[in-house]
Order: C-alpha cells, then structure tokens, then sequence
DNA sequence: CCTCATCTTGTACGAATGTACAAGTACAAT
DNA sequence: ATTGTACTTGTACATTCGTACAAGATGAGG
C-alpha cells in the first residue's frame, strides 16, 4: 500500500539529497559556523543518526550543503545564459537577472556563506571556485575575459551591499555602471 | 614594585581593548559562528571570567571584536584618504592600495565576516553600515557619488575574488576598469 | 524458508559550550 | 584602620555538541 511515512524511507540517494538540502537551508538561516547535525536533521525531517550515517562527519556534510547549493545556482546561471543571449540591451538584461537574484536573500546569503568558507578553509576552494567561474564563462565570448571579470567583481560588490544594507537596487545606476565597463 | 603580572591587570580599559583585540583575531581564524568565549580568553591571555564581567553575553563579545576591526579599518582609511588625495593618478594609487590591503588576508577576511554577521543580525547592521559607507565619502567629492559607489563594489569584488581563489591581484587590469568607472 | 548486506535509528558518552557566581583582591575614600 | 566599591578569577552547572554504536528493520539472492 506504499504507506508513506515520510516518504523517501529506503531511498538512500533522496535521503542524501535531503539531508545536503536541509543543510544548505540551516547554512542561510544559521552560518556555516553554526551549522550542527542537529539541526539539520530536525530541519530535514531525518533522525540524527541519519546525518552521520550519510556524512561520516560534519565538514562532510557541510560540503555537501554547500554543493547543493552551487548545484542550485548553476540551473539559475543556465538561465542566465539563455536570456543574456536573447537580449538585445546586455547591461539591461543584466541588471534585471541582479535584482531578481536578490529577491531571494536566503540564497544570496549562502553564495558568501560559501567564499567566506571557502576562504578558510582550501578543502571547500573547488567548490567556490566552479561557482565564481562560471558568469566570466558566460559574458566571455560576448564581451571578452577582462570585461567579464570586472563585470562579476562590479555585480559580487553591489550584491553585497543590498546584502548588508537590505536596500534595493539601483537599477539605472548599475546599467550605466555596467555599460562603461563594457566599452 | 609594579609587578607586570601580565600586564594591564586592574585596568579595565585595557582589559577591554585587549578582549576585544583578541575576539577580532578569532573572528578573522575561525569566523564569527565559531568564536567561544575560551578561545577569547586563552588568546587574550586573560582568565575565561573576564570574558563574561566585561561583556555579559557573547553577542556583545562578538559585537566589541567586531567594532574593535572598523576602528582599526578606520585608522587605514585615513591613511587612503590622504594618499589618495596627494596621487596624481587616481585609479593607480587605488589599486595600489588594493594590493596592499591585500596583503594581510586576516584583516581582509574579517571585513567580510563583518558583513555576513549584520546580513544575518541586524543588530550588527550599523557597525557594517559605517565601515562601508567611508571609501565612497572619501571618493564623492573627488569622482562624485554614482562613480564613488560603483568604484567600491567594484573594489569588493575584486577582493573576495582575491580571498577565495587565494589569487595575487591583477594590477593593470583593475586599474584599467577605475579608469573606465571613473569616466 | 534462511542469509546477508544494506539501511535505519535511538541512545550514549566524553568534550565543549554559555553563563552564573561565590570568594577573593585591590584600592580610594572616610 | 575600616569600609565599600570595583575588579578578578576559579569553579560549577545545565546544555549542546560531534560522533560511536548496537540493535533492529528491510529486501534481494539463495
């Protein structure tokens, strides 16, 4: 009668999925420095013995929340790629993908959660590095390497700052900003 | 006989200043989400319960070390402010100072775990709000408030690019795309 | 039916945590 | 000298932590 008890039950590989996405959630809310395996399984449903049978230890799955959540970005950044392609105005289409990637701050927050891990410690570099990589691979064809890095610097910088300040964006200002960098 | 015990006991402003010195350096090894209160002490020399009599709980102990590392940032600020008011090359003097400040990633890293603390606390906003607002002060009157904005997003991207991949800076091409914002 | 490898989970344990606090020290004011 | 206030610190306590693990559940292969 496929009775459901949380579903996923003797599903190893959705456990393990759930179990990286719930950590990625506990990540945005919490900090990677606050992370706890208890936490995550409450958040996932899962019980506490679940988080250390799939991740032998707690870096291990704050790896693997951190994955997830570059798994996630990458089919945003696909989309990003179709519509930057199609756009007539670059710098406009750019602008308009930055504010709607801010609408959700949660997700924003785990891409520095990310750096700043990545930072400190080298085992989480790749992972950063795959992420912060792939717009320049993107603009690059369109606008060559050097325009694209500035671009994603100038983009990484203005995120930040709605972050901290929780202001909006200032859509003209950052067209026009992109528009120089471009020329 | 003044017996130096370990220095600046029965001086609570010392006292102060050095657990908030040493919080700031346990921000900048271990993060904000991993500082304790006995990593606090055993840094700063002073005994665990000095900890908890000059800040009662370790919010405000975190907010000190925090608030301890934008005075310190402050003091370099000055010092950008006058170098950059004396350069004949704007852009170039910046990235100079860009490559210097990169130089100790320590103080780097705590910026940015400055910022990720007040995105997720927004008691800690105002801290982080000062500290971002002061490089756009200097550079307003010199390349006006749109320039001075996108200048320091850009700056910030290039520095948490530079923190992540471990990367040394590079040079022309920063100073190229100043030159392209500044315009 | 049994076997066995895999998956599941509740519980346990030592270590580390934030915080409280009593007992003690030092020193200025009386 | 005595008092009183501010400072100092070692210890204690209840929680929470990462991790280990034994006992059970499940389902495939014989």
């Amino acid at each position: 009668m496929t009775e459901r008890r949380t579903q996923r039950a003797r599903d190893p590989e959705a456990r393990r999925a759930a179990l990286a996405a719930a950590t990625m959630e506990v990540i945005a809310e919490a900090g990677v420095g606050r992370t706890t395996h208890r936490a995550v399984a409450a958040r996932s449903g899962l019980p506490l013995g679940a988080t250390t049978y799939y991740f032998p230890t707690l870096d291990d799955l704050i790896a693997a929340g951190l994955r997830h959540a570059t798994d996630q970005l990458r089919a945003d950044l696909d989309e990003w790629a179709r519509r930057l392609a199609a756009a007539p105005d670059l710098p406009a289409e750019l602008t308009e993908l930055t504010r709607e990637y801010l609408a959700d701050r949660r997700q924003v927050r785990i891409e520095y959660e990310l750096c700043m891990a990545a930072a400190r410690d080298a085992a989480l570099r790749p992972i950063a590095e795959v992420w912060m990589n792939e717009l320049p691979e993107i603009l690059e064809p369109t606008v060559g390497a050097e325009a694209a890095r500035d671009i994603c610097a100038l983009l990484d910088g203005i995120i930040l700052r709605a972050l901290v300040m929780e202001s909006d964006l200032d859509a003209p200002g950052l067209t026009a900003a992109l528009r120089r960098l471009i020329a």
